[in-house]
DNA sequence: TATAAAATTGCAAACGTTTGCGGTCTCATT
DNA sequence: AATGAGACCGCAAACGTTTGCAATTTTATA
């Protein structure tokens, strides 16, 4: 038979005192006597006292949950984030719920459902991939539940945001391709309507721009953030008459579905073809040659994006939502 | 001013009627009728009205929470295991906590205490490499909360347990070694008092025995579980007189430091120096040249570990704990 | 038409806490 | 001896649900 948890009644009943002064004690309020509070200290670590935090929320109408809503968790990006939010959650006393869309907008609705019955004090959220609308995040807004976005953020949404330079780290990887006298440097993209592909097409574009090199809209290409996508994106790019002399990938992943087609194919990095990604994953240092990319601070971002949604936690309604964006750095590797 | 949530009286004193009929019409209960349930239906639905899991819980004594604890989000093999955890966690209605110890045994401790307060229907754990005592874990013994370790188990409690098979795909790896020709075969191991470094060690030597190759204790070195630890581990086998002529490492991180610092040391892997991990790390895949590694399934350890959970959840008290053991395979390529 | 049975709803207690308010007791001060 | 001030503690209500039971209404049967 099931043994139910000891509670504030059964450490009461046992000292024969009340449970208002049980909570008090344990509690260390001021007008309990030192005398009660040793007793009932001891006698709740004897009986292996663990306090409900369930009936604790429900009380305060509050709970020290933090909901995640990411992707995917394995995702390298994700996971590294996951862990700098764990991190600044477990320092203020809050525990982290952990969900995936799985890039699937009614997943990622349902998600946000099951987490607004859970109570959370706040959500942190990195978007699907399929995520067009916002009707959901308007739902949390409605019942002014804290929330912040991550790297995949909402843009028609009013919300703090933490991501990183997508635009300057694009810019300036195409920029120092450009300087290192490529000629034909072509872009796989991500979806379109996700910011962060925006972000590095316009920089892309813009870096194009700068240094008068004429856009040809054969060398962009559009497709996801994944291996696959890396692969069927270099193959879109085989068809031209010419090839690119150099590749710039959206993240790291489309660069290594490229990069071992590009091998494949017989073709050299960087001599035939240069290739550069973005996310700095620990894999890229690896790779032979080892792959230029822009470092993206993974952890960093999960931090600031959870001491974020804490502050805004505390200080209730007059809370004004901040876009914060974290630095990119060039990595230069031997694949340019 | 904070807006509380909609409860069951507000929409009980919208359409004058009791809570108690609310909460019946909402879950269906066939004493309420179809008129009054599509009316409590709907106007619910208009005013955002969401259950509290909390309220509920309290009530049902049982919450719809399993608690994670792993050494850290980061590394991959754990990110993918919990994505296999949240995928059938999601698919039975409960939703998952997840903390890291950070490899810290204190931290284990705060982790299962904040777990056990916040009421979780289970526990999934793989313990850190610090952790030697189990009093936390007696813990939760006694006040019958499920828990099922993963991976890195605590053999002297009895719980159920999902592994893969070390000492078998250490065993395959190294006896791999032997029949291809290899005679000096090094093993960086790692700490010894966890179950994974022992089996994984054990699997070597039995191989070793077999093939009637005498054990040289200079050929086995101990460290942790990283790439640091795989650095640090060679650099002592090369004060050895006589290089090995092959390497097991316990895992991939440790053999990725060894693969890097016997490149930057000029040796030529195989030829000079066969190397081998443990763990079929994505990466191991497309370093050069490619890493020969042991295949453990991440995402299938987490999968099984949390329906083994949720069966122990739901069957109650009379439950006899299993334990797991999934199939490695060796996944032969260029560094052997 | 009376009565039983079935259908529908409400009352109230409970889950484990927290907390405002009031009560009792002990002492020191007039 | 009367008063007041602290010190310490208990009562009871509340948080949002669920649920056994009783109460009420409707429908079917004799």
């Amino acid at each position: 038979m099931k043994k139910n948890p000891v509670t504030i009644k059964d450490i009461a009943k046992s000292l024969n005192i009340s449970p208002s002064t049980v909570s008090r004690a344990l509690r260390d309020h001021p007008d309990i006597s030192t005398q009660t509070k040793k007793r009932v200290n001891s006698l709740a670590e004897e009986m292996d006292y663990h306090p409900d935090s369930i009936a604790q929320s429900l009380k305060q109408r509050r709970t020290n949950l933090i909901g995640v809503i990411v992707p995917e968790i394995k995702h390298n990006f994700f996971s590294a984030a996951i862990s700098g939010i764990e991190e600044i959650a477990y320092k203020e006393g809050y525990a982290i719920i952990v969900s995936q869309s799985n890039e699937s907008y009614n997943r990622e609705c349902v998600n946000v459902r099951a987490l607004i019955s859970n109570r959370v004090a706040g959500l942190l959220i990195s978007i699907s991939q399929t995520t067009e609308q916002s009707d959901h995040f308007k739902l949390l807004e409605r019942q002014e539940i804290p929330f912040v976005f991550f790297d995949r953020v909402c843009e028609d949404i009013e919300a703090s945001k933490v991501v990183v330079d997508d635009f300057d780290g694009a810019f300036k990887a195409v920029e120092y391709l450009i300087n290192s006298g490529y000629k034909r440097i072509a872009h796989i993209a991500g979806p379109k309507h996700l910011s962060i592909s925006q972000c590095r097409l316009n920089g892309y574009l813009s870096a194009l721009k700068k240094h008068k090199i004429s856009y040809d809209e054969n060398l962009v290409v559009y497709g996801g953030l994944n291996e696959e996508d890396g692969v069927k994106g270099f193959h879109r790019l085989l068809q031209l008459d010419q090839l690119p002399d150099a590749l710039f990938a959206v993240n790291d992943p489309v660069a290594i579905g490229a990069f071992e087609k590009i091998k494949e194919h017989g073709f050299k990095i960087p001599e035939d073809i240069a290739l550069i990604g973005f996310s700095n994953n620990p894999i890229t240092r690896l790779i032979e040659p080892s792959l230029t990319t822009v470092s993206q601070p993974a952890y960093e971002v999960g931090k600031r994006a959870a001491e974020l949604l804490i502050e805004q936690i505390k200080s209730g309604e007059n809370f004004i939502p901040r876009k914060e964006v974290l630095k990119t750095e060039l990595i230069v590797r031997n694949s340019t």
